[in-house]
DNA sequence: AATGTGACAACTC
DNA sequence: CGAGTTGCCACAT
C-alpha cells in the first residue's frame, strides 16, 4: 500500500541504516525532503509497527534513546548489542 | 478544513 | 543537572 511520500522516505531511510549505526531523528529528517520534520519522524515511527524497519537505531540528538513502540527496554537491549559490535 | 498530538530540538532561566 | 517555552512538521480524528 502506498503511504504518504514522507512516510515512505522515512521508512526506506531507516531500513537502510547499517547495523551498529545510530541516527538521530533530525538526521533522518535531514535525509528526507523535509529536513525539519524530525517531529513527524517520531510521530510516524510511533504508528509504524513494521519489523523490517529497525527504528530502534533512531535516537534523540541528546544521545538518549527516546522511545520505542515495543518498549524502551527492548530498544536499549538492541542498541547495547549492535553498538557494541 | 481545522484542531490536537507527539518516539524532537534548541533556547532560556 | 533540571524545568519551562518556543518552533517545527506530518499524521489522526
Amino acid at each position: 500500500m502506498k503511504q504518504s511520500h514522507f512516510r515512505e522516505e522515512v521508512l526506506v531511510i531507516i531500513r537502510a541504516i547499517p547495523l551498529g549505526t545510530t541516527l538521530t531523528y533530525k538526521q533522518v529528517a535531514e535525509c528526507t525532503s523535509s529536513p525539519r520534520a524530525y517531529r513527524a519522524v517520531g510521530a510516524i515511527l510511533r504508528m509504524n509497527f513494521d519489523p523490517a524497519v529497525p527504528c530502534h537505531r533512531v535516537i534523540r540528538s541528546d544521545g538518549t534513546l527516546g522511545g520505542y513502540n515495543r518498549g524502551v527496554r527492548r530498544k536499549r537491549e538492541l542498541l547495547k548489542r549492535e553498538r557494541a559490535i
